[in-house]
RNA sequence: CGAGAUGUGGCUCAAUUUGGUAGAGCACUUGGUUUGGGACCAAGGGGUUGCAGGUUCAAAUCCUGUCAUCUCGACCA
């Protein structure tokens, strides 16, 4: 591509509504170009990178067999309400009305769909395992868009679904997406982790996560230093420490003004691991109070998969009046007129500080045996130093952008919408379902979140929209316009995708914008074009070369040969 | 949804406190001088100050409402 007759700008400035490095960089480089919160267009450079991640994705697809198809996006919302996915998803799906007042959605993932499409063609055991996917928009209407491509509220993903007879075909289909994932984040040079994850609103039993390492990441990851242990936070655990202490006797001390844990551990002097505190909230409306230790936090999803129960939040006043309960100074001491759920590891610890349910009031010295409740159970979350479940190492934590996911879903789809085969025996089947996302947007903003420097985004070859950057230091100099016309045609007709900057700028503007872009490659013809020179130089390394002018396209090429994933 | 901040040419910002004809840098156009890391000089074009009301002789500025964007929180495949 020549610049000069080509739809390109770059911006000098960081954009006042972007905060992440990848968002800013993406702007400037006029990549994307922000038209609401959440909301991108993918300007002609950003849409051949997007371009690029798609097709390295669905080349790593296509190899597993898996067949690519396309769904629409508007989509009456009927299919979403036999699975229960309206109330599953709520406002964050984008509901509408069309002129006959029939009620639709912007399809925020596509399950059912596909569910639908297998059905139109498994009608036998003969037909099992296949996969279907596509790479297409998903709307959902997130309450807080954020970071650039991270988190947007229209947004391309690749998804695919599997369709199993039993554990042990899904398990092999599951490990070829598994496989798939990871040579496809591997071609693009992603620093990647994969954890165990919730299944969340998928339904379904097991799920992991692609997570790519940044700072900016809204997941935490809690990984082990010694083996590979790897979970998301909110399905991780941790080993609960027994504590070998002699119990002694139970003793309610005053703690006059002393609400939080900290006021109380400062005015016992005490060991903040050596206090247990409450939380105070409304399962399905009714006050549920969970114990746990000091320094934790709770898990919700852990606290409701324990109780059993849908929704959860703080409990109001009224609530928290149907028992003893005294806020700042809760305690599972004769406590009652509510649900008390502990948390595992209190029942291992040993004389530790609770609330005496009345004001100013703790116990020191409690134990198991001094406690009611109605059941213990695991919700809270880990800390850092926490010990592994799996190999007793300490845990650490690191953030991640969810870039890919992987979910089996069990049978309960085809089961909601009455999908079944026939097996061997003439009888009626359900299939296990599995499904498989891949988000190309934050595989971008990840992988410039991961490769940028001072003068701008560092692209890896394959990703980058073009391959080589010619720039052309003098365009009134006619051997050097020459040589870079000569170059670029040599170079386009051996299929590499050549930005030929020749435009009438000043040599520092074509460097700087050359290098906000992360084209990997630049080639600069300028005045030691007279001793047959020109210079190569790679966008990830800081000196450049000088190479005989007769042997610069096969470098690129051989370059090019050895780098290309 | 709760709290805070901000909306002024394409971009980044000033003028708002104390009401008085809307300004700079970048970008753009023309001419000239330059030409290896975001050049310089000169002359230009481009904004009913997010929107709607209100107060006033006069509103970017004050008041009310509304919308949008960003941050923190809550929420979250």
């Amino acid at each position: 591509m020549r610049i000069s007759n080509s739809y390109f700008y770059t911006l000098r400035e960081d954009a006042k509504d972007e905060e992440s490095k990848s968002g800013n960089l993406l702007v400037r480089s006029g990549m994307i170009k922000k038209v609401g919160a959440g909301i991108y267009m993918y300007l002609p450079l950003g849409y051949r990178v997007l371009d690029k991640i798609k097709n390295i994705i669905k080349e790593e697809m296509d190899k597993t067999g898996a067949q690519e198809l396309l769904m629409p996006s508007l989509i009456p919302s009927e299919y979403y309400e036999k699975c229960g996915r309206v109330e599953a998803f709520g406002d964050n799906m984008f509901n509408l009305r069309d002129r006959k007042n029939a009620h639709m959605v912007l399809g925020p993932t596509h399950e059912e769909l596909f569910a639908i499409a297998a059905s139109m063609y498994l009608k036998s055991y003969k037909n099992l395992p296949f996969n279907i996917y596509q790479q297409a928009d998903k709307f959902r209407d997130e309450m807080r868009p954020r970071y650039g491509l991270v988190r947007v509220k229209e947004f391309i993903m690749k998804d695919a679904y599997t369709f199993d007879r039993d554990e042990k075909m899904q398990d092999s289909s599951y490990k070829k997406m598994y496989d798939a994932y990871c040579n496809i984040f591997n071609r693009m040079g992603i620093d990647y982790k994969i954890v165990r994850a919730s299944v969340g609103a998928m339904g379904g039993t097991l799920s992991e996560e692609y997570q790519a390492l940044t700072d900016i990441g809204e997941d935490i990851l809690v990984l082990c230093d010694k083996c590979d242990y790897a979970s998301n936070m909110e399905v991780a655990n941790f080993k609960i420490e027994e504590e070998e202490e002699e119990e002694k006797t139970l003793e309610e001390v005053n703690t006059p003004n002393a609400h939080t844990i900290e006021d109380v551990c400062n005015y016992l002097k005490l060991d903040i691991k050596h206090t247990v505190k409450a939380l105070l909230m409304h399962v399905d409306g009714k006050l549920t109070i969970f114990f746990i230790r000091g320094d934790r936090e709770l898990n919700e999803e852990k606290a409701l998969k324990a109780v059993g129960g849908k929704e959860i939040g703080f409990a109001n006043d009224e609530q928290i009046a149907e028992s003893n309960a005294y806020p700042g100074f809760t305690g599972p001491i004769n406590l009652s007129g509510c649900k008390i759920v502990v948390d595992n590891e209190v029942l291992k610890m040993k004389n530790f500080c609770c609330g005496a349910n009345k004001e100013d009031y703790h116990y020191i010295n409690a134990n198991v045996k001094d406690i009611n409740y109605d059941l213990a159970a695991d919700i809270s979350n880990v800390v850092e130093g926490d010990v592994c479940p799996k190999c007793g190492g300490k845990l650490y934590f690191k953030h991640g952008i969810e870039i890919g996911n992987l979910f089996k879903l069990g049978d309960h789809y085809c089961r909601d919408l009455g999908i079944t085969y026939l097996d061997e025996n003439n009888k009626e089947q359900y299939p296990l379902m599995g499904s498989y996302g891949i988000g190309p947007g934050r595989i971008l903003a990840s992988i410039v979140e991961q490769n940028n420097d001072e003068h701008g985004m560092i692209l890896p070859i394959n990703i980058a929209p073009y391959q080589v950057a010619l720039v052309q230091i003098d365009m009134n100099n006619k051997e050097q316009t020459e040589v870079a016309e000569s170059i670029y045609e040599e170079l386009t007709n051996a299929g590499i995708e050549v930005i030929y900057d020749d435009r009438e700028e000043r040599p520092g503007v074509k460097f700087k914008d050359m290098d906000l872009v992360g084209i990997p490659i630049r080639v600069t013809v300028g005045k030691k074009i007279s001793d047959n020179l020109v210079e190569f130089k790679l966008r990830s390394e800081a000196e450049a070369e000088d190479i005989q002018l007769s042997d610069i396209t096969n470098k690129i090429k051989e370059y090019i040969k050895d780098n290309l994933k």
